[in-house]
DNA sequence: TAGATTGTTAATCGATTAACAATC
DNA sequence: TAGATTGTTAATCGATTAACAATC
């Protein structure tokens, strides 16, 4: 990594996706690509692949091209994916259950460790080998088991008490599903995921291909 | 609404925002608001609110600001939001049942009316009164009961194949959370969502917060 | 009417694309 | 070496912000 001016969002929102495509081409058994044909793989210019690139450092090599695995490491390191990730989720609803249920993540270095809800009939249960714990404990078990990041299940209006609650204990990211916009403080990194703003992009555009057609 | 332009992406996905907020609004029972007061609240600056308001009609009044319930509406009827859509989901698996268990959808407008699997043990079971039905019978489904947008929540490796299907069937819109990026034809909408990237995003940002800290 | 606040045009800023010299 | 392709600077394009005239 070279300087370490400010990357714009921008870019750092266009990482994974480079980092998913060169994970496909190395399934394939593909070594090596140059900015051209990954421009007409992913779909960005050539110029901006390299742009990109660039603000990292230079990991291509002239008159050759890009190194298949290297630039996937090199991104994967870039984003943080080179280590592991404690993580607990809060809220074991549908959708803590799904996540919690997601193993992917557990390979990719995000565990999850523990799950805490409010509502007695759910805890002491297991889900995915998981314990669903006393949301009351949370504190106490971020702080002795060096939890990274939180997942915010709940609803909307518990969302800012736990995050606060969460961000007290130590956790140095939130990743929120409930569809409010949480704030952090300043060391605590955030993603509002805000799933269904895109379910409401999707029917903005259905119904521009339908006005169009009359 | 006024003319048609070719609004940008970027304002496109700051309505939801806008109208998540208004919504608030509404609920708090405040009924009138400035581009000024409402650029305070939700972040962007009072410029970018009015400008971006204007692509669509003058929905304010001068010297007086904009009427909350009259906002959320427009906002509500330009996202199409207005209407009913109908949706299957592909694939039973955690995310896919999730899904047909987030009964916010059914107020919003979004109607699950079915969930298709391949896995025969899951072929006949109930998801929150939503039958599961067989992968093999989708395309007749779709047609006969004008199904407006599928939901695909299957591995990535089967995802392309389904929504080709799908579209082939007649859906007009595709949401989709399988890790590749979906291709459709040009009248066939689609929103992919990929979490994951995000959580990756989290990553990165807690990674900068880490080594500026050194 | 006077004050407030929008709608809209103009200025600025940032991000993307094009071009090309460096170099493998 | 010649050819290919990067790294990087310069040009363009688009999106955001500022300013202000229109108007409720």
């Amino acid at each position: 990594m070279k300087k370490q001016a400010k990357i714009s969002s921008a870019v750092i929102k266009r990482l994974p996706r480079y980092r998913r495509y060169l994970g496909e081409l190395q399934k394939k058994g593909i070594d090596k690509i140059s900015s051209n044909e990954f421009s007409s793989l992913i779909g960005y210019t050539a110029s901006q692949i390299r742009q990109d690139l660039n603000n990292f450092g230079g990991f291509g090599q002239q008159g050759y091209g890009y190194s298949v695995s290297g630039l996937y490491s090199e991104i994967s390191a870039i984003l943080g994916l080179d280590r592991q990730y404690k993580m607990v989720i809060v809220g074991a609803g549908n959708l803590g259950q799904a996540i919690a249920n997601h193993t992917y993540y557990y390979k990719a270095g995000f565990v999850v460790c523990g799950i805490f809800e409010i509502n007695p009939r759910l805890i002491g249960i297991k889900i995915n080998d998981i314990e669903v714990m006393d949301y009351e404990n949370i504190v106490g078990y971020v702080e002795e088991n060096q939890i990274d990041i939180g997942i915010i299940c709940t609803t909307k209006d518990a969302a800012q008490e736990v995050a606060d609650k969460l961000c007290f204990a130590g956790v140095r990211g939130l990743w929120n599903f409930a569809p409010v916009d949480i704030e952090t403080p300043n060391h605590v990194a955030i993603e509002n995921v805000h799933i269904s703003d895109s379910l409401h992009s999707l029917a903005y555009h259905m119904t521009g291909a339908y006005s169009e057609k009359k």
